[in-house]
DNA sequence: AGGAAATATTTTATACTTAAAATGATTTGG
DNA sequence: CCAAATCATTTTAAGTATAAAATATTTCCT
């Protein structure tokens, strides 16, 4: 790094120790998001080419593919870890387009309750198969003995963030 | 329109093992993205909060910061990995809050060079600091001594999809 | 030289994203 | 029992992102 063009007085030393703890975790993070960009826009440029889709769709859609009897909207921005004013405009044309329903559930009149249709499950299948074709491809020379090492790895990143969170 | 192109490395297996394989690139997959979601959605409200700054304008301003002498617009784009109509108002506000210009070269008119100003150094700076300090708070939790392992296993992964990217 | 290809950047159209305010429905506490 | 707090969702405003078309400039090829 070009920080150090002025020489560095004795007092500040403890902040130059900092700065240089500072650079293994903004590697770790540079890397960890290289990684996703490259297969995050890998991804959508061929979700959109073969199939004219976007992720947050189908991110929309895997979720309900696992709840044969809906889910209540309010899940969905908790699972998908994006904001609930994101979804209201990706769900209204998902709804359009017919790949999915919204029901008020009549016990409590603010929630809603989204499900796949026939129609969109069969379209999300071979959306999903291809994902998993795709990933698989992009991931061909990244060596499968330590796939699971690294998330396991990932896992417990993940898990320390979410306690770093918590704390405060 | 159609791009008959079959994107199947494992055409040999059975459809079992074809999805079970799939499903571990999955799983990687998704806890990369959460991961990256995870840090990124905290970076970027504290970056709000605490500079009412964005995280793509801080990140243009990282590049500028390497760059004492400036940078050709058009490499940008190509570091940030971001398309280049995309860095166009980002960098127009950058300029218009006097963070950093832009000025034409005279060489080849097509051409312009970015470079930050005294101040946005300044500014960018603290900013930086901030940064680093927040990574390390959230990163804390996870074992220092596995540091330079993941960040190696990522290495890799990258160069891995890269790869795979250039193959076609 | 003169027109075609290439290059750098911007514009346009569309979609995603968040934070914060607004809306409408339900629960709760005095 | 009703006003206030709470909750689920939508709307709004501003910013970010892409792809594709447009613009302006330079280079390349006879």
């Amino acid at each position: 790094m070009a920080l150090a063009k002025e020489s560095t007085p004795v007092s500040t030393r403890n902040e130059t120790d900092q700065e240089a703890e500072y650079r293994a975790q903004t590697r770790l993070w540079l890397r960890l998001l290289a990684c996703t960009t490259l297969i995050e826009g890998e991804l959508r440029r061929r979700f959109r080419e073969e199939f004219d889709f976007t992720m947050p769709r189908f991110d929309v859609l895997a979720q309900l593919d696992r709840e044969p009897s809906g889910l209540v909207l309010g899940e969905l921005p908790k699972r998908l870890m994006v904001s609930a004013g994101n979804l209201t405009p990706i769900v209204d044309r998902l709804v359009a387009d017919g790949y999915i329903t919204r029901t008020a559930s009549n016990l409590d009149r603010r929630v809603q309750i989204v499900c796949m249709t026939v129609e969109g499950r069969k379209i999300f299948r071979r959306m999903a198969k291809s994902h998993g074709a795709w990933l698989a491809e992009l991931l061909a020379d990244f060596p499968a003995d330590r796939f699971d090492g690294l998330i396991g790895e990932l896992d417990e990143l993940k898990a320390a963030v979410r306690d770093a969170l918590q704390k405060p």
